[in-house]
RNA sequence: GGGCGGUUAGCUCAGUGGUUAGAGCGCUGCGUUGACAUCGCAGAGGUCACUGGUUCAAGUCCAGUACUGCCCA
């Protein structure tokens, strides 16, 4: 057997283990209809390039919830996937092409189509490659994409359905448009930046010369579209204008002023433009006034022939020129500083240009209802809880949904026009004929589908949707579903409306939510800023444990995270830990003698755990405890046995950063700073050997951990099972071994109480020591007195003296107390007093007030006690184990405060 | 304007109504004899934003205030 190398060296390792787990098939699930299987569908990254730290999240969230339930022995799937990501994708192609000083147009359709498929052959190998290297569990058997024939087909499918129902139409709408990408976008697609612009107030002249009216606005350019003044019908200013005419400059175009009750008085001179066709304000009031709408816009951004000697001039510009030919004119009132918010397109950050066209829209409220109360009924629950009024209150204001984009990229509109009659035929296969006039000439509408259509069917296209396939009927309704809250709308929301109307069923039971990744100084991770953490090479710099780890533990669900060179290194420092903790098991393991005693309790302890389809270390909890084991022994085995209850509980809630922390604080604080070191005092001496625990709570330990990080917890449980008996391990591997189960039933309290005191003691002698400055290799003699626990205490005082650098130590009864010489460092702990006489090293005058201060805490504390307990209502109603507690406290405070006044007294 | 959060150690954050509120990092002192200096031991550091309420008991529940972040319009 090789040696273990004094550090965790990760590259090596990670690659062996993730290539034996996909040798041995153990990330696809079997099918066994007597389980109820635990299915999380992944969310598909976008093939636009790499995945960020951001994806490395909700992957390490993911693989841990899967990981953890595949080891309860659930039929386990993870369904991996990539989104064509239509829009985004065609923005980074043609960033490409721009380089290259060539455009998609120039290309046409086909080229432009063959040119994004290269990107994406290329990227989805890179993102697999990066899933991988996380340690991902997933289904690479199953993995889809949106644009693959069966997820198509389930697009095609579910828009006739909708269609054939009336729940997708074609229409007339004011939309948000990006003169960048040349496509209409969804309103989510929008972002809203607060800007600090200009308002600009204009007159307009009175078409009978009487004068003129003012109106403000932020847009002047815009006045080339308008087709009304409107001013509130209450608004004493204007009584006499409404009904007058205006005209417009330049194009002497005439306008009416009319009036409408939605006008905002306070805005501006009270007096508004209305531009129908670039506002959508002023498009719900032409529609209620019944206004013309003028379209000034090219696709482009550049103004149209409507716009007559500005056509041509990009929309920026026209406004200069406009705000100068009024200036020009004296029409130009004044310009005002003004601050508002700005849409920006999502993918491009182009200025959104509101802009009326024919597009698909989803009628959405009737697919909204049962989705809501999917959520209210508690079918759907999301963690953390308080999204749900987000869904809600989104969901309840929710606007029909445009679905169609002027994109290249993505799955086209199964719609075909009949050329000779003018139908519009829905088909899910392509039509060869028109259903009314038998013509042949179709022609398919040119525009793609927004790719949240696609996502929205993703939980059930992934599983073979429209067909009725096994896996359909097996996995379908997932379990849970693990993404950003900043796409609840754009995603979660509409899976659970689709989900609901294609299938009939909820797509899972649980939505949890992470939060957004951000650089350590708490702002946003963006190219731009160059804060950016690859995956890659934190994987590369720290190990992937160390990134699963510094991702997830210590944090909240749902909350961001401040993540950084600081997190990552204290994960690689855990997993250094974690190796050497376990060298040195091992190491001690290959120490033992083979017919060591500790071989034949391994042996012993395998064979009961197959027979009774028991944990190992649990066996050797009971046995030990049949067999009064050694105090440290049974104190690990029963915090142990605590931590796998509390884990549970929070693995079963979702609390993974917690339930991550006890595992560290377990590991770290009980098993290494105490176990360990007191295991070592045992290994020297072999009368009752630690070993059987040592590797057996290590075994523990590392099957907690597992879910959070595969890789090292793989290899290191690998090397023990080498070590140990044949038999005590069973598993061929780490993932496939059941999760450690608690029995609250089997805990030692009274061993946990007497390890309390020992580490007490120790702890105020180091303490003592480092105070005084004693030096670390001296020692020095001490004494303990203690009362029920003196016994205790007694037979762990090889320890005492080993982990506290004390001898002689003497540990006594109470009642043997004798006076020593004043000259002795006295302190008074919850069970016991430590005495060490330094001779001529004590300050009297320092330690009196030492002691004195210790009064004063314990009087506090007991004066606290006491007056809880004489409170009537407290012994009342709180609970039985509450009061008895604090009644125990008084006891012992009661009782330390005595004896800290005794030493004080002797003091002198 | 509407909605949802946050305010806890120097920094970044955990914290399940019930002892003296924790971690990581940072800081101070000491320490390399065989698991680990990617470490160990010891220590300093807190009015849990503020005000009021509910409760036997509040960092935790409720209301208001201040500051702050995000989402939607």
């Amino acid at each position: 057997m090789s040696e273990i190398a004094k550090a965790y060296v990760w590259g090596e390792v990670e690659q062996k283990w993730y290539r034996f787990w996909m040798e041995q098939g153990y990330f696809t699930p079997k099918i066994d209809c007597d389980k109820e299987p635990f299915v999380v569908i992944m969310p598909p990254p976008n093939v636009t390039g790499e995945l960020h730290v951001g994806h490395a999240l909700t992957t390490t969230l993911e693989d841990i919830v899967i990981r953890w339930h595949r080891m309860k022995g659930e039929p386990t799937l993870w369904l991996p996937g990539v989104d064509h990501a239509g829009i985004a994708t065609q923005v980074v192609v043609e960033r490409e092409l721009a380089k290259e000083g060539t455009d998609r147009h120039q290309l046409g359709r086909e080229k432009f189509t063959e040119r994004i498929w290269q990107w994406v052959n290329k990227h989805r190998e890179a993102i697999t490659y990066q899933h991988q290297r996380l340690g991902a569990s997933c289904d690479w058997v199953r993995e889809r994409f949106t644009l693959d024939e069966g997820p198509s087909l389930a697009v095609r499918t579910a828009f006739v359905r909708l269609y054939d129902k009336g729940l997708i139409y074609r229409g007339e709408r004011i939309n948000t448009w990006c003169p960048r990408c040349q496509t209409v976008l969804s309103d989510l697609e929008v972002q809203h930046r607060d800007m600090t612009g200009k308002l600009y107030y204009l007159r307009y002249p009175f078409a009978d010369g009487s004068g003129y009216i003012t109106v403000a606005t932020t847009r002047p350019e815009t006045y080339l579209g308008d087709t009304a003044v409107a001013v509130n019908p209450g608004d004493e200013r204007f009584k006499g204008v409404v009904g007058k005419k205006v005209v417009l400059p330049v194009t002497n175009r005439e306008i009416p002023i009319i009036a409408d009750s939605a006008v905002d008085m306070t805005f501006g001179t009270g007096a508004l433009k209305i531009t129908p066709g670039h506002d959508p304000v002023d498009f719900d009031m032409a529609e209620r006034q019944g206004l013309p709408i003028i379209n000034i816009l090219k696709p482009d951004g550049t103004m149209n022939e409507q716009a007559g000697l500005y056509a041509g001039l990009d929309r920026f510009a026209c406004r200069e020129k406009v705000v100068a030919d009024f200036e020009k004119a004296g029409l130009l009132e004044k310009i005002e500083p003004h601050s508002h918010a700005v849409g920006h397109c999502d993918r491009c950050q182009t200025m959104i240009e509101p802009q009326v066209s024919r597009q698909w829209f989803v009628k959405i409220a009737p697919l909204a209802e049962p989705a809501i109360k999917a959520v209210v009924d508690g079918r759907i629950v999301i963690v953390p809880e308080r999204f749900t009024k987000v869904y809600l209150n989104w969901m309840e204001n929710i606007r029909d949904w445009c679905i169609s984009r002027q994109l290249w990229w993505g799955h086209r509109i199964p719609v075909w026009y009949c050329q000779k009659c003018g139908e519009t035929i829905a088909a899910i296969d392509e039509p060869k004929s028109c259903t009314k006039c038998g013509s042949t000439e179709l022609v398919q509408d040119p525009d793609v589908l927004d790719t949240w259509f696609s996502s929205a069917l993703w939980p059930h296209s992934t599983l073979g949707w429209p067909e009725a396939t096994e896996d359909l009927s097996y996995f379908y309704p997932t379990s849970v579903m693990v993404t950003g809250y900043d796409i609840l709308f754009f995603w979660v929301a509409r899976m659970i409306m689709m989900g609901l109307e294609d299938i009939g069923d909820i797509p899972f039971h649980t939505v949890f939510l992470n939060g957004l990744i951000r650089d350590e100084k708490g702002d946003k991770m963006s190219k731009v800023r160059g804060n950016v953490i690859n995956p890659n090479d934190a994987a590369d710099g720290y190990g992937t444990d160390a990134l699963r780890f510094a991702l997830t533990t210590g944090t909240a669900p749902g909350g961001d995270i401040n993540f950084g060179q600081h997190r990552l290194e204290a994960g690689r420092h855990f997993a250094n830990k974690l190796w050497n903790s376990a060298r040195f098991v091992i190491q001690s393991i290959e120490a033992a003698p083979d017919e060591d005693n500790a071989f034949a309790v391994l042996k012993e302890v395998g064979m009961m755990a197959k027979m009774t389809e028991a944990d190992p270390w649990q066996v050797l909890t009971h046995s030990v405890a049949a067999r009064s084991g050694a105090l440290e022994d049974r104190w690990i085995l029963s915090q142990l046995n605590r931590l796998v209850t509390d884990v549970d509980r929070l693995m079963s809630d979702f609390q993974f950063g917690e339930a991550g922390r006890y595992i560290h604080d377990f590991f770290w604080g009980d098993f290494c700073d105490w176990y360990i070191e007191m295991a070592k005092i045992r290994l020297s001496d072999s009368a009752s050997s630690p070993l059987p625990v040592l590797a057996l709570v290590l075994e523990a330990i590392l099957r907690l951990l597992h879910p959070f990080m595969p890789f090292i917890t793989e290899e290191l449980w690998q090397n023990l099972k080498q070590r140990l008996p044949e038999g005590v391990l069973e598993f061929n591997s780490i993932m496939i071994a059941p999760c450690p189960v608690g029995d609250e039933r089997i805990l030692d309290t009274e061993a946990e109480q007497v390890m309390d005191a020992v580490i007490e003691v120790v702890r105020s002698i180091r303490n003592a020591r480092a105070e005084h400055k004693v030096a670390v290799s001296k020692w020095i003699e001490a004494s303990v007195y203690a009362d029920s626990l003196s016994a205790a205490l007694s037979s762990q005082s090889k320890a005492i003296a080993t982990l506290a650098k004390v001898r002689p130590l003497n540990v006594l009864n109470r009642s043997q107390r004798q006076a020593e010489g004043e000259k002795a460092l006295v302190m008074v702990l919850k069970e016991a007093e430590v005495v060490l006489p330094w001779v001529g090293m004590v300050d009297v005058a320092a330690e009196r007030k030492r002691l004195e201060k210790e009064v004063g805490v314990t009087q506090a504390e007991v004066a606290r006690l006491e007056q809880r307990l004489q409170d009537d209502t407290f012994i009342a109603r709180a609970p039985v184990a509450v009061v008895e507690k604090d009644r125990d406290r008084l006891q012992t405070c009661k009782g330390k405060l005595a004896r800290l006044n005794q030493e004080l007294a002797q003091l002198g």
